[in-house]
DNA sequence: ATTATATACGACAATAGTTATCGGATATAA
DNA sequence: TTATATCCGATAACTATTGTCGTATATAAT
């Protein structure tokens, strides 16, 4: 409950460990992986996902990787959660404010109370916020 | 990902109902089941977890059922999240701060600064702000 | 007392979402 | 040409949540 995926935490390790060279140097995921024992596989799905997000840039080829390419305070956290899980992941009560089921939803006004604050809370963060 | 649990949603739903009768009169489980269509089994144990947990007070027999017995501005969220889900579901990363796997974790404080916002965030909130 | 209605509660089954694995393809530097 | 890296779909394993079932206990009403 409250969790986060591990798909968010891999992704924001990965974020902060580029983030900590020089911004022309590649970090192949075998190096990210091995470094903070991540599962290769899911990390390389992460970081692909991460490359098609134009968030992150790779490299091809042998001595490859990722590079950052997007500016880490332009995305918040809400949006960040949005790139990285995707579209279906966030499409429930939470995130979605275009809700089918307004007329059950409205009981349930506690649950929508929790969930703006927590939206608010994020969109008042940044990637940057998190990973410096 | 980041979502409540039914089990709070509906001990939410409950109180809320509760707290819009006078407060010596009861309410049943199939009442409230009823009402809000939650399957009663599951709402029935969530009352007795509430009981139990000297939130609500239970009046057994034909017509019985719950009575509000806590002061529901008096219990934050975390604090009632942890009730609600017991010491099992938040001994994770997220609430409890004496985890064991220190040495990978300060690998991932930006999943810690989220949290640590996550915690602020609930803490700042009562039972009362929510259902009222 | 008996009956009907309500809470109490453990054990277990079903579902859903997350996490991980496998197989093979494409790109490119050396 | 080879080795190393990204790319990517399909699918299996795992975990947590959600829901079901059977039975016991309490008590108001008749």
């Amino acid at each position: 409950m409250l969790k986060l995926t591990r798909k968010v935490e891999y992704a924001l390790i990965a974020l902060r460990y580029m983030q900590g060279k020089s911004p022309e140097l590649v970090s192949s995921t075998k190096e990210i992986a091995t470094k903070y024992n991540i599962p290769l596989e899911i990390l390389a799905k992460t970081l692909q996902h991460l490359a098609k997000e134009n968030i992150i840039e790779p490299i091809n080829g042998p001595r490859g990787g990722y590079r950052l390419k997007a500016h880490l305070d332009d995305i918040n956290l809400v949006e960040f959660f949005e790139r990285v899980e995707g579209p279906l992941g966030l499409s429930d009560c939470f995130f979605d404010l275009n809700c089918m089921q307004i007329d059950h939803c409205n009981i349930r006004t506690p649950i929508q109370r929790i969930n703006a604050n927590m939206i608010n809370m994020f969109r008042g963060m940044t990637v940057q916020d998190v990973t410096n």
